[in-house]
RNA sequence: CCCCUAGUAGA
């Protein structure tokens, strides 16, 4: 079962999304991650009503399952759905997990419910199991995209097992409140306490230098990148240096780069 | 490495 299973994803992740079903109905017996893996796979590929059938139909449901008809109401940026949801898998005695808090967080992020962010944060709370670093740093992004920097900043000062991915979250927040200098002081600090930075954290922070109006900066920082820790340019740092060319108002400069990056301008 | 998992550009 398995093996089926694993093909049926496979089968999603590259769009065959009738290849995926006629794996499902042909199998000689499904469990319920294959049950799992046909809803969250119609879901993502918009066949939601394909979805909410199966997950109807299906003989046994477990967290994931309710996690998947979460995160589908999430990806329409349906909240009061999202939380029925919630609401109902507890009312059926399936508790939630980390990733249930998460993708709630998300979906109040994107919707800028501060509120409701709140709600699913003193449920975390009340839940009594351990907060892990990707839940914190969920809070964190939730808070900031609420309008809510300085409930972010309590979180991030709270957690003691800060990642590159938490730093990041943080020095980003920053940098949409146009705290630009802030967040290039935070890359700083993230690295005075040996997190090294990864590719998305350069993204990040050549944004902020963008924020900042810092061109040499940004600039540094880029070739930092690429030859001291050989990090592989993607599109979007040279979309961030373009970025910050054009703010800065080096119109020529920006254009030259447009046509000079190693990479088909889309 | 059978299903749902946090941070990133431009608009």
């Amino acid at each position: 079962v398995p093996s089926w299973n694993a093909m049926i994803s496979t089968y999603f992740q590259v769009g065959q999304v009738e290849e995926a079903f006629k794996l499902f109905d042909e199998m000689p017996q499904r469990n319920v991650v294959s049950w799992n893996a046909m809803i969250s796979g119609f879901a993502e590929h918009g066949y939601l009503l394909e979805a909410f059938s199966l997950f109807q139909q299906m003989p046994e449901r477990n967290k994931v399952s309710w996690n998947i008809i979460i995160k589908a109401y999430a990806g329409l940026n349906k909240l009061n759905e999202a939380v029925q949801i919630f609401e109902q898998m507890q009312q059926e005695n399936v508790g939630p997990n980390a990733i249930t808090f998460i993708t709630l967080l998300d979906v109040c992020g994107n919707t800028a419910a501060l509120s409701s962010g709140i709600w699913v944060h003193r449920c975390i709370l009340d839940c009594g199991f351990e907060v892990d670093v990707h839940v914190w740093t969920a809070l964190i992004s939730m808070y900031a995209k609420c309008g809510c920097l300085d409930n972010a900043h309590l979180v991030f000062d709270k957690i003691l097992c800060k990642n590159v991915a938490t730093w990041t979250t943080m020095i980003s927040s920053c940098a949409q409140y146009s705290l630009g200098e802030k967040a290039l002081q935070m890359f700083k600090d993230m690295h005075l306490k040996g997190i090294m930075p990864d590719k998305v954290s350069f993204v990040t922070l050549l944004s902020a230098c963008s924020y900042a109006s810092l061109v040499d900066e940004g600039f540094n920082y880029y070739l930092t990148m690429s030859e001291a820790y050989n990090f592989a340019s993607v599109p979007e740092h040279y979309t961030s240096l373009i970025d910050l060319l054009g703010h800065v108002g080096w119109l020529d400069e920006a254009e030259k780069m447009i046509l000079h990056i190693p990479l088909q301008p889309n």
